[in-house]
DNA sequence: CGTGAATGTCATCGTTCGGCAACAATAGGG
DNA sequence: CCCTATTGTTGCCGAACGATGACATTCACG
């Protein structure tokens, strides 16, 4: 059965172009131009995964969104939003709401599609709520929060949206570079060293709980996040 | 194997500065200042990338682009637009045409290269290497990782390549030279004599758990990975 | 404004890794 | 049984890589 991916978009130029991209990636493009007409398509059939623009007439992406996550029927349907430039700021709220992943605009066909299949990759870690639990830390996505043993860490901002990428594709590795991509956004242009001082961060807040190791260096291929630690 | 770049910009001093850039960086710039030109570029050679103006002589860039992307030769070759202030609501059109990043001007040779590197990273990006299991060993791709009976087993970068090769290569004789142009790459020249210290630092790595009979030698021939030991 | 947190960048330091050569060991043919 | 080609082993050195601390800048908030 192919895999069925909701658009839901305002403008019909972009709407075509990511149907165009998705139905030649090998899954099913179903249109929405607004938040209704979503919902109609939902009512007919869940999708396997929505795309969903952060500037909607009527009801706004997030909000809608936030209803899909308090829906029992479309819970665990995973989200893209596609934000344009400027509205990054934003993300954390996006994560609040349980959204999986970011796309900024302008973006090119071929990165949507491997978000898309990158979403769809991961089905398990994640909880109903958007909150993560991974060897022996747990995310409250609602709270916007991290415990270790329940016990609360201060986390910066960029360091928490790091570890919650990283919570959420564990047991693998990432380069800087796909770690910008990640995290940063795309179209945001930032050294690849800086992913190491954030790293360095990371683990910095993570070390008085004993959870540094967690975060582990791959020579020459990137991080990883795993529970197995690193055999030296 | 150098990464060419087709840059394709009517002015000509953008066009240099451009070429500085992408040669500072360890690329190869090729020029071209219309459309025509870059065709023929292209004819020559199928670049890695192509650095397209957005308003050209003759016909538009994203006329070109699309051009580009019907061509079976070239459908996949990313392509980054040049705009200037103000063309930037063209951009859906552009993404339409299966442009994959926007720089607009003017840019700094530094943000220029990154989107270069990142979209090139993204194209040959999320490879999803497969896990191999073989002889009681078993490789974990997107992990890179390596497991012998479920422990982990810590390894280095060149002996985990090697290893990985000889998994996905199992039964099958290969001579030092051959080994050196799959792992090594064939654009390094090094001694053949190295084989042998990686084959050796590899059985090492394999020794505790007993796995390192499964790398082979063949006298006179190379090396053999197989999982029925030698006969001596 | 002023202040502090957050973030990106740079320079430096220590470690690891890879390549090589020199030597030891072994096999295989005559 | 010996001799030689081939392979195994080890130590060393330079280059590459990642970690880290310090610094500059920006941003939000009072």
């Amino acid at each position: 059965m192919l895999k069925q991916i909701l658009i839901v978009e305002d403008e019909s130029a972009i709407r075509d172009m990511v149907a165009m991209a998705v139905s030649r990636a090998g899954m099913s493009p179903v249109h929405a131009g607004d938040v209704r007409q979503a919902q109609a398509a939902i009512a007919e059939r869940v999708p396997d995964l929505v795309l969903l623009d952060w500037m909607l007439p009527g009801t706004s992406g997030i909000d809608f969104a936030r209803r899909l996550r308090r829906d029992e029927m479309t819970r665990d349907v995973p989200i893209i939003m596609l934000t344009a430039r400027g509205e990054e700021d934003d993300r954390v709220g996006g994560l609040e709401a349980g959204v999986d992943d970011y796309v900024v605009k302008p973006f090119s066909a071929r990165e949507l599609v491997a978000r898309i299949k990158s979403v769809m990759r991961r089905v398990s870690g994640e909880g109903e709520d958007g909150s993560v639990e991974f060897g022996g830390l747990r995310i409250d996505g609602p709270a916007h929060r991290v415990f270790a043993s329940d016990q609360a860490v201060s986390i910066g901002p960029t360091e928490y949206r790091l570890l919650y990428f990283l919570m959420t594709h564990p047991e693998r590795v990432y380069s800087r570079a796909q770690l910008l991509d990640h995290i940063w956004g795309g179209s945001t242009y930032v050294e690849e060293r800086t992913v190491d001082v954030h790293i360095r961060r990371l683990r910095k807040t993570l070390e008085p709980f004993n959870k540094d190791d967690l975060v582990q260096t791959v020579r020459g291929s990137g991080y990883r996040f795993s529970a197995t630690p690193q055999t030296p």
